[in-house]
DNA sequence: GAAATTTTCTATCGTCCAATAGACGCGTCG
DNA sequence: CGACGCGTCTATTGGACGATAGAAAATTTC
């Protein structure tokens, strides 16, 4: 019999059952997230998921208490994944420049490795209930701050364009970045390495020709 | 009793009689953009839109034949609009730079004028059965050319920098502004004009400072 | 290898939803 | 003023879905 919100999460289980419950609950997420991904939150059932296992609908709520916790999960552990890969960056050494260009490029990396994931996150998350949907919402915030930290700093140091409105800045960057999720191996060609060599050019330096750099 | 597919378009009504349904028409169409905007295609449903509207669920049947023709008749106006815009631009005079900073301005548009139905048409024209899906996907496909167009054109003229990639230029820029609707209304004082200057400087100069235009 | 615990299964409940059928007013036009 | 047809209504149907309860299988522990 089972245990609390998040299942087994305040539950008393063994080590050894502890790590194998959280092995399954992980392949249940990888699951649903392709599911939801795939056919959208509400258009996804529990039944597709648990297909996609091989497993009955019903045994899915051994480990999650409801379709929204299962969504809960998969856009935190996306969003964590950017927050991570972001703040090594912009405490790292560097010019903004620089910066910008890598987080551009590690900002796709989620996208080409773990689509389903980043896609619930993008256009899922506003399915959650409020108290969650605002939890996911107060961490994606943190995640646009570092960003708009180092353009910021940028513009500071002279760096960067004065005349820059920064949040804009953060958005239109995040946005450009963002959309490439909606055409990964749809566009022929289109590597990570490709794109975010593109998007950091265009970024940084913009479309226009120039006589000199 | 009604009449065909979209129903109201193989009919024999009067003059005044088809007017007056193709206005009833088009606020069915105005609820349901709304409520699919707010609630996703999938979490909305016919009742939704027929409380908005101060009617009865199964009343809406007399003017669409299903749930999905309803999505598809607002994507197919949202998207229409978008084109009618960009045709005039870039079929008329300037150079590429004022074309594009044209084109960001004029896209952004429709995004504040008509939200709902710019969100219906990013976000859940996905869900439409294959044969509309790929109705409005011919459409937005025209569009995407008139943009990459401008920007092949910019590059053979050498106005815009010759290591393009144009098609990556052209996805840069329509995710940047498409993401503009995410947003609106939350952010503040990002009104379309102060979006628009940030977002043509952006694409044409990008971030960095530089000692010379 | 028996007991205890973890995991999955069967069965079911109440609800919601898209869509259809057909009756009923109401306006319009002859 | 009467007939026709347009627009909305009531009523219903069949199916899908999320979630719960409790039995049974599988695995671990002693």
């Amino acid at each position: 019999m089972p245990i609390s919100s998040l299942k087994l999460s305040g539950t008393r289980l063994s080590a050894g059952g502890r790590r194998r419950a959280e092995k399954r609950a992980g392949e249940v997420i990888d699951a649903a997230a392709a599911v939801f991904a795939a056919r959208g939150f509400h258009g996804a059932s529990t039944q597709d998921v648990a297909d996609r296992l091989g497993m009955r609908q019903a045994s899915l709520y051994y480990y999650f208490s409801s379709k929204e916790a299962m969504l809960e999960q998969i856009c935190l552990r996306s969003v964590g994944d950017f927050i991570g890969r972001a703040l090594a960056i912009a405490d790292g050494p560097g010019g903004a420049a620089e910066k910008l260009a890598a987080i551009i490029r590690n900002h796709l990396v989620p996208g080409e490795e773990r689509p389903a994931f980043v896609r619930c996150f993008l256009r899922e998350r506003r399915f959650l209930p409020p108290e969650s949907r605002r939890r996911i919402g107060r961490v994606a915030k943190r995640y646009e701050r570092i960003l708009q930290d180092v353009i910021e700093a940028g513009i500071a140091a002279g760096e960067l364009r004065r005349d820059l409105d920064p949040r804009l800045a953060t958005l239109a960057i995040l946005g450009m970045c963002n959309a490439a999720v909606d055409w990964y191996g749809k566009e022929p060609d289109a590597s990570v390495v490709r794109i975010s060599a593109a998007f950091a050019g265009l970024a940084l330096d913009g479309l226009v020709a120039r006589k000199e750099g």
